[in-house]
DNA sequence: GGGCTCGATGTCACTTGATGACATCACGCT
DNA sequence: AGCGTGATGTCATCAAGTGACATCGAGCCC
């Protein structure tokens, strides 16, 4: 397998994957996965900016389906509709394979240097999402408010659904925990309002 | 001023505050700040864990004093009151010194791996105070949806106050932005609400 | 004072991530 | 066949970290 054999950066994902999960991120050596790759690490930068990178190909895919589901939402819907139709189209597109998910999360999970990117991707889908609603007139403070909640929302609708013992459904767990957020902050929130949720 | 000079941690600190904001983070290296902090480069990273992390060393301090206001809110309170107390501690710690802030923003702002940092940080507060929610009894997922909410909320009063042309109170930029979010997140939000901020 | 311990700093060597410059190869086209 | 082009390899280099060990300075005890 040397030069000119097709998908090198779907090997290096693959070789990649597989040594981080093997041996953990920082024990993987660049080389070692262009060398399980067959290719070059030189050849490997050329494709991923960085070591971490590789591990969040699909992350602009997932930013355009969710802006894209912004744009499509109709112009009378208040903020958080479009930004629950984002999330919408985010969970669909994460909600199957889960065990994939599973394992990618783990890797990262156990690493800072991937869960500090992790971050850096999501603030980079709220920036998007926040770029959206101003789009369609929404003023600010609120569209960055509504961008920023919302992530946070997929983030720990996200982890709950990656955590979970019992098979859920990614986008029924974000849509409960958008609501359970709107429960939380509004006004008077009495506490232990006894969820809806678990 | 050679070894056993005192204060070494601070002079790093201001060395390194320096040399980013003259020539940028990527083009100082820890040689260059250690020589400016009349130290060894081997010996900044005995100070620090890598180059940004100088810049990030008060967070510990931050951490605790909004944990302690959490803790401090009456057991009756409902969540989002504990995370208001935080973010009012938060306010009051980064309220004053703006300029500082509005220095320290920009290198960061100029730089990926530095803005990487700084959400891990915010992480690191949402996991603190998630922890503090739970400690009071409150469950999942409320404990994350209202801490992530609230830093998402920091985040934002943050970002304002720093580029705000008028000399606001920090504090009240928080408040003004915790009420927006209930306002946008609760149900039946209508479009353009007219806002009451800005 | 002399010697002691101990923590802070320096020195050296090394691995690895990342990047620039340039050479080479494989393929399609004419 | 010859050529051009993009993808890959090779080589050199810099900077971020890190471990092992030496050294210095200060306080302490006798």
């Amino acid at each position: 397998m040397g030069r000119w054999e097709p998908g090198a950066s779907g090997r290096f994902r693959q070789a990649a994957m597989d040594l981080y999960l093997e041996r953990g991120f920082d024990q993987t050596t660049v080389a070692d996965i262009a060398a399980r790759a067959g290719l070059t690490s030189r050849t490997f930068f050329r494709y991923y900016a960085d070591k971490r990178e590789v591990l969040f190909d699909g992350s602009e895919t997932l930013r355009s389906a969710m802006v894209e589901a912004v744009d499509r939402t109709p112009a009378s819907a208040a903020p958080m509709r479009a930004v629950a139709a984002a999330l919408d189209a985010a969970a669909t597109m994460l909600g199957e394979r889960r065990d994939f998910a599973r394992r990618r999360q783990a890797v990262i999970d156990a690493n800072a240097e991937l869960r500090e990117r992790e971050l850096a991707k999501m603030a980079s889908l709220a920036g998007a999402l926040a770029d959206g609603l101003r789009r369609r007139g929404v003023d600010e403070p609120d569209a960055s408010l509504a961008a920023e909640a919302g992530i946070a929302v997929m983030r720990v609708a996200f982890a709950r659904w990656v955590g979970d013992d019992e098979t859920r459904d990614l986008t029924a767990v974000v849509r409960e925990s958008l609501t359970q957020l709107g429960a939380i902050t509004s006004r008077g929130g009495r506490r232990r309002a006894s969820g809806a949720s678990r």
